[in-house]
DNA sequence: TCAATAGTGTCTTTCAGACAGTATATA
DNA sequence: TATATACTGTCTGAAAGACACTATTGA
């Protein structure tokens, strides 16, 4: 094996020049910047909400869009950044002034169109997160009132005028929150930690857009307690006439 | 309104200023490659598989992966690269030889934890696809053969071995097959434009991994005739003692 | 005629929709 | 006592699982 790097060390040798020229134009190549869109959902007063935020700033400013942010990215060979659900987090916590951990926050889908963004490329991973009614007031607290608001989804939300393609991502939240509230306990992360049965409704029925026959839906209900999803808990509800059974859901972390 | 901005005019040249700034420091910022992956799925001989690509480059070179590439981007104003959709359209049809638009894709979820790929930040947006089982021959041909195989999902896998997270990434995809199948006509998909009753369940039981019930499948069937979902197809599939009826999914494009 | 697969009928359970009706608290 | 709401009972039909059964073809 002399001149000629026709052995194993000229393949090796070959592999890693390949690696190196790989890796030097990949630097090389434009990169979208990364960013999280939320779809942030209440049910307040029977009423489906969603978080919206005015912008201060061109594209679409003065305009209502959804609350999201850049992906933090680290570019050394240790550090990498966060992670893009970490991001989510992050930017759920920033936008609500609500702790950590304490909302359901899902992937929803990644949207990543040229031109969604006029000034650079950008994909956009969205996520929606399900804030529960006793704790939605709490959520403007922390921010500029002006900046931030609760939109009811059926009424106000006016989808055309939305930032970006933020209306296009809205109706793609609210066909999955749709679909899987009849097969997943998400609608129990719109009611508070106690509820009546009456108020679990109210909360399918803001999310479906229609009412609920009460006695089929408490048969359901009854089905779920003899499961063991969710079971009684301790006082009654004194909101209306008569005083109602509260539940809790059974499985559902204490925060 | 003299020296002092104040007015008008002040507010616009600061809200100018910041954009400026936010605009510059952005471009500053590290940004993550963006890349799709594939999760492309066939079933033949009522197995169901997985298209896997061996790996010529580290890291985890020699492993098997899941075939993907990087999403063009644009740095243009005015061009800012192909959406992240046609990426996923671009590296079906280049991974498998097939014309675009002839198979199932859609988009499945989003992997963007830091150290995913040691060599740089990479995002990664994971597409699956469904390829009939008449294709299924044909995506061989056109590549370098030792490269590209079609794994038995349920005996050959070997879920550890496969490269960077796409054991995550391939059972996120099966959990999401599974799911669909009993609610979306993606079965119509893996098999071939006409069918029998037999193959069709035959691909129901390749995904599911279980047998079904042939009379009571047959009736779930019956209900799509009725409601105009399958209609018969000319000619009858001789390939057992008895000759059985062919159909055919009546909104399918007939590529 | 036999074996193998295509195809049918039926019993049971479960569950959802529709809706009549009862119970119990507050005002 | 009136009324609003909590809560119960029942009828119906659709659909799924289990499984016995018949029909039709090629070998």
């Amino acid at each position: 094996m002399g001149g000629k790097k026709g052995g194993k060390a000229g393949r090796q040798e070959r592999a890693e020049e390949r690696q190196f020229l790989e890796d030097y134009r990949r630097q090389q190549y434009p990169r979208p910047a990364v960013t999280v869109d939320l779809v942030v959902f209440t049910v307040v007063d029977a009423d489906l909400k969603v978080l919206l935020v005015r912008r201060r700033d061109p594209p679409f400013q003065g305009s209502w869009a959804l609350p999201g942010g850049f992906v933090r990215v680290g570019d050394a060979y240790d550090e990498q950044g966060e992670s893009v659900d970490d991001a989510a987090h992050r930017e759920l916590a920033e936008e609500t002034g609500l702790p950590r951990g304490s909302c359901y926050l899902e992937q929803l889908y990644t949207f990543g169109k040229p031109g969604r963004d006029p000034r650079t490329r950008v994909v956009s991973v969205a996520y929606f997160a399900l804030v529960s009614a006793d704790k939605a007031p709490l959520v403007r607290a922390g921010t500029d009132a002006a900046a931030v608001r609760w939109a009811s989804v059926g009424h106000e939300v006016n989808r055309s005028r939305l930032a970006f393609d933020h209306a296009e991502i809205l109706d793609t939240a609210l066909t999955r929150i749709r679909g899987k509230l009849d097969y997943s306990p998400i609608a129990f992360e719109l009611v508070p930690l106690t509820f009546t049965i009456a108020e679990l409704r109210a909360a399918y029925e803001a999310v479906r857009g229609e009412v609920l026959d009460a006695a089929n839906f408490r048969r359901r209900f009854a089905g779920m307690l003899a499961d063991g999803l969710i079971e009684q808990a301790p006082g009654r509800r004194l909101t209306s006439t008569k005083p109602a059974k509260v539940y809790r859901f059974a499985h559902r972390r204490p925060i």
